[in-house]
DNA sequence: ACATATTTTTAGATTCGTCTAAAAATATGT
DNA sequence: ACATATTTTTAGACGAATCTAAAAATATGT
């Protein structure tokens, strides 16, 4: 059985494999995980001697297939322990991850199975990341970046990219959760900003950059 | 803060003062957590250096304070998790041990005051055990073993003694779980067994350790 | 009370996960 | 293309948690 540490560098390998294609290097992986690269070193050797990733010296790592489905295993604990936490625990959208973080190592098969069905199923968590089902894979919808809509685009907030503290706690401030109604009524050149109705009520003006960190699905 | 070794050495030191007066013994520890007691000597001194315990060699140790207010929250944890596990998942309470062991050692003050909220703040658990509350103190109630009842006695099933699959699993067929009526028809002298009545309505006999393991709250 | 048995501790080793510092390999810029 | 910068690996060390085997302390029985 795995050790958490294996566990941790397991996912972050899939998370950076997400973002970039071909192997991923030693180095990005000691960020991702606040190491030294000499730790990762010898880590990604004992992976790599257990088959859960291609390692080749000097060059990077791959998932295996063993690798990618425990590291799809997790995502699903982390993120339907995030649903609990929030749906189940009134905990907020900011406060779930470091608790799921925790959460995501228990061992029980059944435990995984028994929570999605007490939570119905969800097919995204309470920061509209989509949860890998039972054969790990992740369900798809149409969504894009609050920066992408034009001149009188609306829709519904369906997700974050930037998942910081900060960001998420300045969200709720300004009522920008999921499920929030959106229309775009100005754009302004000058620096990208959007004057946005929220929820048909208030109008506020936001940055390019939370404009880009907020997914929308559109209406009409 | 302290490692998962390091809270099961104190939470096995808690249960052993529980049954035992005077220092607990090395071996005594080494038994309860299987390990070598070579093993144990090691890390009791680490605890006794950081004042969770009080080692005196070749004595044996005790709780400190602050390592008896750290075993409690363990326990208190555990239990509200078995609850979880047994109201709202449907595992069964031979089930719910072992997944607990590992849930306890979720780190999360608000999280556990959270859930005890959520379950309706219980003051047992699935096996009938009391849950402590925020202080750490346990509830206590009048309940006697089943072999201590007399001819004609009867109550409700409120706890079991032992916790062993085996002993739980053979409970649950015979619909002798928590909540049960059970009514004393017939004690044997030969052997201690017991006649009683299940529900109002079976009769079945049971042997005397059974009886003993089974904890009534006395009606009437 | 002394020999024997038991318990506990010490000594020395192992594995995991980490580190720093130095060496080796690879990448980059003019 | 060569010097320099960057990345990666190796080497050596450390702390946590464990083990086995042997030594030391304590307990027990006749």
């Amino acid at each position: 059985m795995l050790s958490f540490t294996e566990e941790n560098y397991l996912k972050a390998i899939f998370k950076l494999s997400e973002k970039t294609d071909g192997p991923i290097s030693t180095n990005a992986i000691a960020h991702e995980m606040n190491t030294a690269a000499a730790s990762v070193t010898d880590m990604v050797k004992r992976l790599a001697k257990n088959d859960f990733i291609l390692y080749e010296r000097y060059k990077g790592v791959f998932l295996s297939k063993q690798g990618d489905i425990i590291a799809r295993k997790l995502i699903r604990k982390h993120r339907l322990w995030e649903v609990f936490l929030f749906d189940k625990l009134n905990f907020t959208w900011d406060e779930v991850h470091d608790i799921a973080e925790q959460l995501e190592h228990i061992q029980s098969e059944e435990l995984v199975d028994r929570m999605d069905k007490y939570l119905g199923s969800p097919k995204f968590d309470p920061h509209g990341d989509p949860i890998p089902n039972k054969n790990g894979q992740f369900a798809i919808r149409e969504q894009d970046p609050l920066s992408e809509l034009v001149l009188k685009d609306k829709g519904i907030i369906v997700g974050v990219r930037e998942h910081s503290k900060a960001f998420l706690q300045y969200l709720e401030q300004c009522n920008l959760v999921l499920g929030t109604h959106v229309a775009v009524l100005e754009i302004f050149d000058y620096d990208g900003s959007i004057k946005i109705k929220i929820n048909h009520k208030i109008e506020q003006i936001i940055t390019q950059k939370v404009a880009n960190n907020l997914f929308i699905i559109k209406e009409e």
